[in-house]
DNA sequence: CAAATTACCGAAAGCGCTTTCGGGAAGAGG
DNA sequence: CCTCTTCCCGAAAGCGCTTTCGGTAATTTG
């Protein structure tokens, strides 16, 4: 691959004129450069991004720290859209992405020790515990930064428009004859299920409608399993709801198995609509109902606040919160008289 | 944080001195040692990554190239399970992850172009389109690499037991009393789709089963829809099979579907086996019964080969091929007299 | 034609770290 | 007491690149 003195070498000028044709700076001839540039082709020469880091301070690299929890990482089925929409956009600028272990040669360190290590040029993180400690020491360091999933005062964030969509999921049941409106809550540590819970209720009660205590339960963190202990909560209740309102998309899963494992239908007996849109719930029986929440338009969003930050090279605080919209699929129906 | 200048000032010995304190030289005192280790504390120093790369040549980054079929990349149902293993491995020993955009500052180049800029220590990729010119490139480069879900020669390899798997799929639904056994195949193309045909093929052929030629039908590159489409063709035909073997999951969703539309039963009327065992066949009805990929072992087994390649730093050419298992479901029935 | 620009190029310092090599001090051996 | 080791430490070169600052040669200006 050779460096930048064999290409001195090579062609005669001094690696001074060499590095300024290979960045366009003006003051070198345009017969110099197309020299240097052609010996640059033929010899494959290829800067050594450490080297340019070291001297620029530039490292055009992005650290990503994604969601640790229940060991999911990647395979997490809406995170990861995100952060595939976010590749792309921070990739058409010139950016790669590092996933950095917590690992440095047998010492452990934080995510935010690492990125510092290698020097990225800003961070992303894709987690929903706010309460995380590396989160936190992430958010209140001095790097450019955007946190998707969360809100916080004092870094870039982007999520949807959580209380919203609740309130159309919630206004759509109502529409559809519903009265007695139950729902299944992300726990409130996490910004998304807090949001959620709290445009049910103002949802609710702009309807007029009661809220029985028992018909808002909590069923922590958005897992299948989780979303079927809470349906059949529901389930046991004298009065059970005729309509819910779920959280997110697996937790739907969980709580459709649960009616039809106490021999309903749904949406015959009971209406469910979900939240998140993710790719399997096309496929379930029913199709789910759900909020689609705009994974593209999230990492985008995400790309373009940290970009910003980073040319500008100062931490900013721009909140954006993206719009959602009703998938109308099979898994809700009219209220039966 | 400083650098490794300012731990010289401040303990007043010499950067080398620092330099070996720092990386466990033993020509230094363990009195000398322990204030250095103290003041890099006190200053939370922590070195450049840049720096040492230059000058060690060893950057602890893996380069990643991930299938961009689709524009699914890491939404990919199965090779995100396989990354993310991958992932967990390869950071225990230290080493990062870069996902790498084939723009450099608006000139854009090849993987092993930016991967080379980069100066990464190895590259994993995890891909099945054997054409694609860049694999070809990164094959051929001299880098260590390890490659998934592909065959090939010349670098270290890791998949799964297909032709196996394909003879366990036939072999089941044979023991379930099908003697019409058709397959939904993957292109060619695709090593794992060839290798499914194989086993296919093989597992009629010991069984001594005709295989009737419309009963192989090439279902392209396993997606949902194809897979449909396929099913279709079978239905149409004068004489059904009683049983399918699809190439993938996916495909196996598709094919479901078919046979729903077309007011039949799975697995009363017909039965139906898939390959790969993601995530979301669990909650599909009837719930796929399968061949699972250990997507876990791959990204261990393929972690593993080219850390050794890496810590050897020389390329190596080795096979791995991970077993498979039959996950059974609901979706396959004993053949109906 | 002398003076003032302009165009082009290179020396050198610096980015932060590793590693070879040599040298002084202290201890061991005779 | 002298020599030979052993133990610690530091000078300096090097990794590959960028960028400031001058300096010469060519060109323009009056």
């Amino acid at each position: 691959m050779g460096t930048i003195y064999d290409l001195a070498k090579k062609t005669g000028f001094s690696i001074t004129t060499v590095s300024k044709a290979l960045n366009n700076y003006k003051d070198v001839s345009e017969k110099t450069r197309a020299k240097i540039l052609q010996a640059a082709a033929e010899m494959d020469y290829l800067p050594n991004a450490h080297a340019q880091s070291l001297s620029t301070k530039k490292s055009w690299a992005i650290g990503v720290m994604f969601s640790e929890a229940n060991e999911v990482g990647m395979k997490h089925p809406f995170f990861n859209g995100i952060i595939e929409s976010f590749r792309h956009a921070t990739e058409e600028h010139g950016y790669d992405l590092i996933f950095a272990s917590r690992n440095l040669r047998n010492r452990d360190m934080s995510y935010l020790e690492h990125f510092k290590h290698r020097a990225v040029d800003g961070i992303v993180v894709i987690c929903s515990d706010r309460m995380d400690e590396q989160v936190q020491e992430l958010m209140q360091s001095d790097i450019p930064i955007v946190v998707v999933d969360m809100d916080s005062a004092n870094c870039s964030v982007v999520y949807s428009d959580n209380t919203e969509g609740a309130r159309m999921a919630v206004n759509y049941l109502y529409e559809l004859g519903h009265r007695h409106i139950a729902h299944i809550a992300g726990d409130s540590s996490i910004d998304a299920g807090a949001a959620r819970v709290k445009g049910y209720e103002l949802a609710m009660h702009a309807l007029d409608l009661p809220i029985q205590p028992n018909h808002l339960v909590n069923a922590g963190f958005f897992s299948v399993e989780e979303g079927k202990q809470a349906m059949e909560k529901l389930l046991q209740l004298e009065s059970p709801p005729t309509a819910v309102f779920v959280a997110g998309d697996q937790m739907a899963i969980g709580a459709i198995e649960a009616v039809h494992e106490h021999g309903l239908r749904v949406p015959e007996d009971i209406s469910i609509i979900g939240y998140d849109d993710i790719e399997m719930i096309k496929y379930i029986t029913p199709k789910l109902t759900t909020i689609r929440q705009d994974t593209d338009e999230i990492g985008e969003a995400a790309a373009e606040l940290l970009i910003e930050q980073m040319t500008a090279k100062e931490r900013r605080t721009e909140r954006r919160v993206i719009p959602v919209r009703l998938i109308e699929r099979a898994s809700c129906a009219p209220v039966k008289k």
